[in-house]
Formats: structure tokens, sequence, C-alpha cells
RNA sequence: GGUGUGGUAGUUCAGCUGGUUAGAAUACGUGCCUGUCACGCACGGGGUCGCGGGUUCGAGUCCCGUCCAUACCGCCA
């Protein structure tokens, strides 16, 4: 006896027909002298009917059953007298002739159903139970599929799928690294890539054109909701390119996603440089499913005796469409919101602008009718609409307003799951000023070009040089990135200049890399993207934990596993490795 | 490292300004039930109120510490 047919395939062109099923037992009801079992596998649920008319085998074995015994069932399909039109199989049960227990099952911890009864954390210590629901399995399916469909995407544009090592070498840039001790070199160590950014560059002077790689990276940072120590990464790069080719690929890919997964037309995707999303959206990964855009009111909100506007070097102002009407309260919850640490601002000024035309703000005596008439005029405001000012800082002005802007949109509803508005951002700043150790970093990674007219910024100034990158950001959540390239040994010597790397640090940390770029590097520039926060992002979901089979928690632990835990003084001392003891 | 929220039955939670024997739902067990599909009905078992200390005649409840979980900030080129 074995499987016929899934639990999932029945239907009533399949009456009278003698079949097998295995799966989990979902539920049993217990009628009396009639039993019903629903079976469930991967595909779905069958009902298992057994009434007076079974054998004594089958009723001693129905009798056993408990949720999740795992059985298999062989009986004829036959037409239920009442149907359940709630699950595709409802039209037809199994009359059982023999039922066999495969294994038993002790009661699960919680009830392995849509609307589980668990909580996040009992779930994840039996997260093998947890994958048998239906939601969390079909996350995992939306996963292959978007896998699947981008290796086939990529492929058929000639991109070919390279593995790079896993084990390789520690670099003092970017991320904290995992690292891994060496047996076989006395106190030394791998360290586990964060990108494998280099390699794919390598691969590029090796001329392999167009790469790809769906790959696991590895950072050793805090976590987050859409952050995980280990997490994977649509790698990409291509040769003899610039940036409209790298832009034309990937926006066509990621169309493609969406059009074959979701059956959604995104249409061309918007662009905006960095400068233009800072000073518009207080951000450089705008959410545009809704306007409410930052309007700066510097020039015309100062000078009138407002001490708080007077003495800031930037006021701005977000429209927020229809709210004039908003209370008492509801203001002063705003006005805490922003106040809240998270936020940070000293406090928030509103201006009502009333259906009747009227304008009517808190802070109306340092100013004229004309005046607030003008801010209104500014942000194109309307009657209905409710204006909300902050001021202080540009560069943490701007972040707040960014803020504000999306606690609004969430207000408002105006950030639909199911809508879904990519851009690009380009033009990020080449180097960023690092206030505590008194140097440059690179924005995206040091091996990213300067835009080619900023070139010689990179010595002249610094911290107004371009770079040739570029960033995908999608419902306001950062889905890839990547850039064109350095690919000329002197220009990436330059940039190590830049970075306050000596001529020796440079050349024992990427030596290979220089090394390479002597002999015949092609232009060449690509993109990653965060695979996990993609799937999630079409999942509908706000944690990359739901699109991931076995993540870790908060703390970067694997609590099913008990993982990262102890190791034996025999392993640690094969690895050189004297570990202090850490206080209980 | 920091801030907020939470930790009470197997599970999800309620438990007010401190006051008798800590509740509900669900799950589980037993019995009844021939058309259920969130089956129904009846009965039953089930608790170190995260842990440690303090205040008090008395602490699930208040205070301090600590651990765990979670969201965010820092961090994440």
């Amino acid at each position: 006896m074995y499987r016929t047919h899934t639990c999932g395939e029945l239907r009533v062109g399949n009456l009278h027909q003698t079949v097998c099923l295995s799966g989990w037992v979902q539920r049993v009801r217990r009628l009396g002298a009639m039993t019903f079992v629903d079976v469930r596998d991967r595909y779905g649920v069958t009902q298992l009917v057994a009434g007076e008319h079974a054998t004594a085998d089958v009723k001693q074995a129905i009798d056993r059953l408990g949720r999740e015994y795992v059985i298999q069932a062989r009986g004829t399909v036959v037409e239920r007298a009442n149907k359940n039109h709630k699950i595709p199989t409802g039209e037809i049960e199994i009359a059982v002739e023999e039922l066999r227990v495969l294994a038993a099952s002790e009661v699960p911890p919680f009830t392995i159903e849509e609307q589980t009864d668990g909580g996040d954390e009992i779930r994840m210590k039996y997260r093998y139970l947890d994958l048998r629901r239906t939601v969390v399995r079909e996350n995992l399916e939306l996963r292959h599929r978007m896998a699947r469909a981008v290796r086939n995407y990529l492929s058929d544009l000639s991109f070919i799928e390279v593995e790079t090592p896993v084990l390789i070498k520690s670099t003092p840039e970017g991320a904290r690294d995992f690292i891994v001790p060496s047996r076989m070199n006395p106190g030394q160590f791998y360290a586990l890539p964060q990108s494998p950014q280099t390699f794919k560059q390598l691969l590029m002077v090796s001329g392999f054109d167009r790469y790809f790689q769906i790959v696991k990276c590895f950072r050793d940072e805090d976590l987050r909701a859409d952050r995980q120590p280990e997490f994977t990464q649509i790698d990409c790069e291509m040769s003899f390119v610039e940036r409209e080719d790298v832009l034309e690929v990937f926006e066509g890919m990621t169309r493609h996603l969406f059009r074959e997964i979701l059956g959604v037309d995104t249409g061309e995707f918007p662009r905006l440089t960095w400068d233009e999303a800072m000073s518009r959206y207080g951000c450089d990964k705008p959410d545009l499913r809704f306007g409410m855009e930052i309007t700066d009111l510097t020039g015309i909100a100062r000078g009138k005796g407002f001490a708080a506007f007077d003495e800031a070097g930037y006021v701005g102002v977000i429209r927020v469409p229809g709210c004039a009407g908003y209370t008492r309260k509801q203001l002063d919850e705003l006005t805490d919101f922003v106040k809240h640490p998270r936020v940070g601002a000293r406090g928030l000024v509103h201006v009502r602008y009333h259906d009747d035309g009227s304008l009517k703000s808190p802070v109306e005596k340092f100013y004229t009718g004309e005046d607030l008439e003008a801010w209104a005029g500014a942000c194109g405001a309307v009657p209905g609409d409710l204006i909300l000012l902050l001021a202080g800082e540009r560069e943490k002005t701007l972040p707040r307003l960014c803020e504000l802007r999306l606690e609004m949109g969430n207000r408002l509803g105006a950030r639909d799951k199911n809508v879904f508005r990519p851009l690009w951002v380009t033009d990020f700043p080449l180097l960023e000023w690092d206030e505590e150790t008194h140097r440059f970093y690179a924005m995206h990674h040091p091996f990213t070009s300067p835009k080619p007219g900023d070139v010689d910024k990179m010595e002249s100034d610094p911290g107004n040089a371009r770079a040739n990158a570029y960033d995908l950001v999608i419902n306001g959540v950062e889905i890839g990135g990547g850039s064109i390239r350095i690919h000329d040994a002197a220009l990436q010597s330059r940039m190590f200049d830049c970075l306050g790397f000596t001529r020796e640090e440079a050349e024992a940390q990427f030596g290979f890399l220089l090394g390479a770029f002597k002999y015949g590097a092609p232009p060449h520039g690509g993109i990653a993207f965060g695979f996990d926060r993609l799937v999630s992002l079409f999942a509908g979901l706000d944690s990359i934990r739901d699109v991931i089979a076995f993540p870790k928690n908060n703390s970067g632990r694997d609590v099913m596993i008990d993982s990262p835990s102890p190791v034996s003084a025999t392993q640690l001392a094969e690895l050189h490795i004297d570990v202090q003891e850490t206080r209980e």
C-alpha cells in the first residue's frame, strides 16, 4: 500500500476510485458510531470517514488517533452527504477500508492551524511544527517561486550563477564580521562574507561578463524585524556597462517578478537623486505610496519674532490632506510623537486650514494672516488641510519630518500593503564623515566609483563628491543597492587614500583586487538585492523571519537547536583558543 | 549599549486603588452522540503568577535588581 494521491487533489471526478492517502491527522471528530478524520499534507486536507460498516481493524486504529499522528489510509472516494465548500476537496471523502498508523505523535504545544494559538516564542522553538501550517508553508513556497523566477530571468539574459567562497578574509570596513578560527593556521581566522563583493569583481576581471548568485551573507550586527545575522542576497555584476545598463536590466527583472508572481504592473520606476529624496522626503528611502512631500519654509518662516523658528537653521512643513478637523487630543498625540526620543524634535507647530478659508495656528500672534497664507501657498495646501511644521538643524529636522510623514501616512491608511511604488535613488554621496574617528568612510563601499565629473572632488571636496551608486527602494524599504565600480588600480588606490588607508594597509587587505586590476579589468558594475526583504514585501509581511525557514531570534539565537553554544575544551585546544570565563 | 512593551494553566490571555480557595477561552482526559467539518453536550485533571530581594499584618498586584521575549534607537560600508 503506497500513496496514490495527495491530500489536495481528489474531486468528484475521482468518485468510486480506490485511493491511498498519507499525511498528518489535522483533527478527529468522533460522533459515536461514526468518525471523521481530516488528514493533511503539503497539498491540502481530505476528510476520511469511518461509519458503522467500517471493519473492526479500522475502528480500532481510528480509536487510537490523535492530532499530528502520521497515517496512511486506503479507501474509496465517495460523494459527501454534506458538502464543505470551504475546501477544494470538500465535495468528496474517503470511506476508509484500511488504516495504518505510520507514526504516533505527542500532543503538539500549539495548534497547527491557519490561526494558531501559539505565540512567536513557542512557534520558533518548535519551528518544524510551525512549518506545517499553511500560512508559513506558503511563504516558503513564494520564496521558492521568486528564486526560480530570478534564476530563469537572469539565465535567459546570459547571466551565470557562480558560487563564491564562504570562508574568506576579515576586513575592518563596514559591518562586523563573523570570524571562524583556522585549526591548521594557529591564531588565524577566516571571516564569513558580508557580501561576495570582491569575488564578483574578480569574476568580471576573469571575463565572466554577467554573473549572479543567490547567496547567503553574514553580518554580526544587532538584529531587527528586517535584519538577520545570516540573510540572502541576489548578487549581480555586469561588465562593459554604465549605470543605465544596470538599471535597465534590474528594473526589468524587478518588474518581471511583480508581473510573474503578483500579476502587478508597476510601470516604469521613477528616479530621484539622493539630494531630491532628502529634501522632498527627508530620507534616502522614501515611501512613494502617498504624497505629503516636505516643503522648505525656512525663507518665509523666519524673522518674525518666533524664537523657535528664528533660531532654527531650517523650517520644514508637510501638508496633511483633509485633517484640519484634527482634535486637540490628536494634535497633542502628534506633538508627543515628534518629541519622543526616537524622533527627537523639540516641538510641533500646526496650522489648520479650515473649510471656510481661515487659517488658525497657536503661533498666530507672531504671524499675520498673510504669513500663514504664504505658508499654505508654498506647500500647496487647500481648505480642509492640516499643515505641520518642524524646525531645527536641517540634517536633523528632515529625518524627523520623514518620521512624521510616515506616521501620518499610517494614520491616513495610505500605506496599503497591496500597492507597490518602486523607485531608484541615485547619486549618493561617495563619502561620509565620521565625527568619532575623524575620517571619511565610503557610504556604499570602497569599490564604488565616483560620478565621472566628481573624480577630482575626492581630494578637493570629498564631502561633496557624488558616487555612481543607486538604490532600489520599494514602499520605503531599501530592497537593493549597487554601483558602477572602480576598475582602475590607480583610482582604487586614490580611494583608499581618501579613506585614510596607508599603502601597506590597502595592500594587505585588498592587494589581490589591486593586483587583478593590473591585468586588464573591464569597466563593470552591479547590484545586490535583499532577497528576504523582497520576499517579505511580496508576501505583505513586516518581518523577514516569516519568509526564512529557520530564523534567529532578536538576540541572534536559534531557540530550536539552542545555538550558539559552548564547545568542548578539546575543540578549543585544537583551535588554539583560550576562552575567558564569562560571568554568570 | 539605550528606550518602550510584555512574562500568570500545554497555549493565548483577563486579573481594578495590595485583601478569602488565582479565572476565561482553547488544548488535553473520560463519558454520551450516525453527517461532522471551529461538531455538540456533560464531567474532570491541570499553576514555582520568569527568577532573587525588599516594603507590608498580607504581594500575581507596589519598589529594587536580574533573566528572557519583542519593537525601535545606536549599530548595519
